[in-house]
DNA sequence: ACCGTTTGATTGAATAGCCAATCATTGATT
DNA sequence: AATCAATGATTGGCTATTCAATCAAACGGT
């Protein structure tokens, strides 16, 4: 009984803060969303933070989910016999899929960027999402670039937070702006990518 | 004197909001920093998205001013004779200089885009910046796009809108992670980028 | 089976403080 | 005098957090 009252008010905190943010969501806003007390809220949960930690660990089980269920180890190495940059052109495919069914959970994402900028709890649940999905990009860059014929000079780290960046990026966009075609703009990075990876060698080019 | 009062307050926002984020800076605090009255801050500004919409207006500033200098004129054209491709490689060059020179700039258009995923009022004056310097890259793309031997099947806006949101979502993780090495994420795009555009053959640039 | 006690869950009112916005007032300049 | 700039106290409303009081269920002794 205890438990199932804690995730109702996890739960109603992860939809109000979707639909207002966190400025115009007050704990009371929460417990009421919930169908309970005022005061209940902070019985569960000692302090605001604590709960809009919760709430974003909550927010992004499902896609997690969503990842397992496509047959991706989030946290384990990938599958040995598959193909690399079939898997990297699978996971640009997969972006566009988790922006469209996952709005709400980046519309809360980001709205905790900013308040993370300025308050250490929330960042470092900020934080614990960015290298948990980051270092899965990785993972992919990983096998990728192991099957270029030249080495690339940036190393994979790099390529990593570049292509997450960009898809964040561009993600933010979409939030910002609904008429902005996101799925062209990952189009665009899967193809620079897709280039990058197959072309004969870096740095070997006229000079103009 | 009245216009110099106006700026003080604009000045002491950007500072205050800098350093504390939008939660934590009330007008009182504003007019504080300026060492004004605290009623002073909406004798200039009806509310206080106003003076934030102007904060944010202010601090954009000394970049686009950083962008002049260097000869590059915001809005305009390219000039004729540069070589696109070079344009590009300095554009990841000053991307990597202005982050260093101007963080709290982007410390405050973070926060500004979290409060605009809420805010209509915040959403317009972040959706200008977004605009402006996202146009601006897309002028660089149109140059080297141009030049490519075979098109690319992304569109020049697409392109832009990736490469626009790979600085921003680079940015983003140093924001929260002064540890992050934002140099190698850029220098990594910038990699991606240029085998892209140089994949199929020479970078021989094509007039109209 | 019965009953008092304990424990934890839940309630809703109270506290203390902060904030944006207002406004009557004062000061300065023309 | 009249207009604009500046002051700082006030207002009304909101907030996170606390707390005493209620409720329900489980427990233990008989």
């Amino acid at each position: 009984m205890a438990d199932q009252t804690k995730e109702r008010i996890v739960e109603a905190a992860c939809r109000t803060l979707v639909k207002h943010g966190y400025h115009q969501t007050s704990m009371k806003d929460i417990a009421a969303e919930a169908g309970l007390a005022p005061g209940l809220a902070h019985y569960y949960f000692e302090t605001k933070e604590d709960l809009l930690v919760a709430a974003i660990e909550h927010a992004c089980r499902p896609v997690v989910e969503v990842w397992e269920q496509a047959g991706i180890n989030l946290t384990g190495p990938l599958p040995e016999d598959a193909d690399p940059l079939a898997f990297g052109r699978a996971g640009f495919e997969l972006a566009k899929l988790e922006l469209k069914n996952y709005s709400g959970l980046f519309l809360l994402i980001f709205d905790m960027f900013g308040v993370g900028l300025h308050n250490p709890k929330i960042a470092a649940a900020v934080q614990a999402f960015i290298s948990e999905r980051r270092a899965f990009v990785g993972r992919i860059a990983q096998g990728v670039v192991a099957g270029m014929r030249e080495r690339p000079a940036a190393s994979v780290e790099a390529i990593a937070a570049a292509i997450w960046g960009s898809l964040h990026g561009i993600y933010l966009q979409k939030l910002l702006d609904p008429g902005f075609d996101a799925d062209a703009a990952i189009d665009a990075m899967s193809e620079m990518t897709m280039a990058f990876v197959t072309s004969p060698g870096t740095g070997t080019r006229m000079e103009a």
